[in-house]
DNA sequence: CAATACGTTTACGTTAACGTAAACTTGGTC
DNA sequence: GACCAAGTTTACGTTAACGTAAACGTATTG
């Protein structure tokens, strides 16, 4: 059964980040944790985001684009030209993020050869 | 037929970069033009280096980074044991870069949500 | 009750990757 | 020969994303 509360050293253990970087997250808006007295304490949702936040952060994304992304799923957006202007930024993004999965499988490719060419220096001295 | 030397602005054009860029990249050891005068040149190779490095940074790798995998290719490491080094520095790069690559996925398959809820949005108001 | 663990706020420091401005040279061109 | 485009060096400025330190609250545990 999944937790409903966390600690922010929980959610910083978990992560392998400091609680700092987390502070840091709420200072610039990202998440929003309820308090108990003075202690922070993390919602399912908020835990959520920070790992979004993070998986962002992996592929080079800013703070800012993370929440950008993450923010398409709610739907405050009803009316016609937002649906039609959001569907832009979503081929937008997709097209960034097609580019970025080729750049990758080329450097994958890349290290293969990389390996082989070890591989084949250390039979040659044997 | 490719050009055998190309100009600092040529080379910011077709990048989208500009020349500062270019220069601060030199500045930290990146790429070494030959001189003509006052004037750099940039080789093929100087391209390509340069080429890898945004490469490398579209998908979030500092410049150290890129750096350190291009390097891999040129084998200065004749001896066994930075063979051996090289083939785990290998593994360890090809882990991240699936990691990354697994990520993507998933926020593909992200927008394809979004998306579909746009374009059903858009058909329910009809 | 002293120590220890965990949390808090405030605030200044740090690094990477350039941007921006100033002041200068150099090769064509009108 | 004045001018312009493209290049150069030097140097200070900027932003993002935290790190680090100080100084303090609170609770539990030996």
């Amino acid at each position: 059964m999944a937790k409903s509360t966390y600690t922010i050293s929980e959610l910083a253990n978990e992560f392998g980040v400091t609680t700092r970087t987390i502070r840091f997250y709420e200072e610039k808006g990202l998440v929003h944790p309820r308090r108990e007295g003075q202690k922070r304490l993390y919602s399912p949702a908020d835990r959520v985001r920070i790992k979004l936040i993070l998986r962002g952060k992996r592929i080079g994304m800013s703070l800012r684009e993370s929440v950008e992304l993450i923010d398409m799923y709610d739907p405050e957006h009803n009316n016609r030209d937002q649906l039609h202007s959001l569907i832009r930024t979503v081929q937008d993004r997709r097209a960034r993020l097609l580019r970025q999965k080729q750049d990758i499988e080329d450097m994958l490719a890349g290290l293969d050869e990389v390996q082989a060419l070890c591989e084949r220096g250390l039979e040659d001295q044997q």
